[in-house]
DNA sequence: CTTTTAATTGCAAATAATTTGCAATTGCAT
DNA sequence: ATGCAATTGCAAATTATTTGCAATTAAAAG
């Protein structure tokens, strides 16, 4: 299968990563599922779970089992391709891991997620984190809220 | 595990509030097991999750179901007296509500967890979320880190 | 203090999300 | 093309939590 022609208007990436040609120099063998997986994270702007990865991927390769996308968000997970999130109440859901660390705001009603950084933030975090004794492995930043009511 | 330190000056609440009383008050029932489970989340300074508070409750009734420390977890939480607290890849873990808002951080090796709070972080978050054209309903700060070495 | 009765409980079974064992299949180096 | 280890699909197992239901119990009423 050829990609999809870029829609205009729609926002693409700058440059995108070759995960298919990167997993394969690791040693990562490129099956027809991995491959069908990696373009549905590489087509979406959302943060899917599992299961809507899954609906996504029998579309085009009905064979393909449930369990074989949790074992590649696994893989792609730990070769950096994807990040995984535990939203609050929710089942875990995946990104394309696109470089630039970020956070997120959650949108209660709907479920749609809104990306963000401050760098402000990271620094007052480190602060806290050295005052305390603490280095800073990873940490998770979520606001979840309610779009604002013009009045 | 700490609790955070109470700044000299600052209006704390005098003594524990007597959620028995608060929660006899609002219509609940206080049974047995309810009062077995509030001893047991007045008298921890950690984070338990719902099977650490059930094997701690069974020392004093030995008949208390795992199902009751659910459904008064939940019945707590919806009453404002405790807060529920889902870190990275493991169960949901419970504490009183002390009143004051703050945030975790969590230590990766021993799964403590140690409270903070910056007024600074909280007011970078609702600028963000407004900036964005989101009221914030409630946040999630985490961090995740290792012990500082000395060196 | 007994009676009354609806709330609460314990237990087992159900759910939801995810993981795993295993035999069959397949990518890819030869 | 061939061989074999990696990968897959499927079903069953796990983990965390929830729920249906009959039995129990708190607390209101007498």
């Amino acid at each position: 299968m050829t990609a999809p022609a870029p829609i205009p208007g729609e926002r693409e990436p700058l440059g995108r990563r070759d995960y298919e040609k990167e997993l394969r120099d690791a040693g990562v063998r490129i099956t027809r599922p991995r491959r069908t997986i990696l373009r549905i994270l590489s087509e979406t702007d959302d943060h899917p779970d599992a299961l809507e990865i899954y609906r996504r991927a029998i579309r085009t390769d009905p064979s393909l089992s449930l369990s074989t996308v949790y074992r590649t968000m696994k893989l792609l997970e730990d070769r950096g391709a994807i990040q995984r999130h535990a939203f609050a109440g929710g089942p875990a859901r995946f990104e394309q891991d696109h470089g630039a660390h970020h956070d997120h705001l959650i949108d209660i009603d709907t479920g749609d997620v809104i990306e963000f950084t401050s760098d402000k933030i990271e620094a007052l975090q480190d602060e806290i984190a050295r005052s305390l004794g603490y280095d800073i492995v990873h940490h998770r930043l979520e606001l979840y809220g309610r779009k604002r009511r013009k009045r």
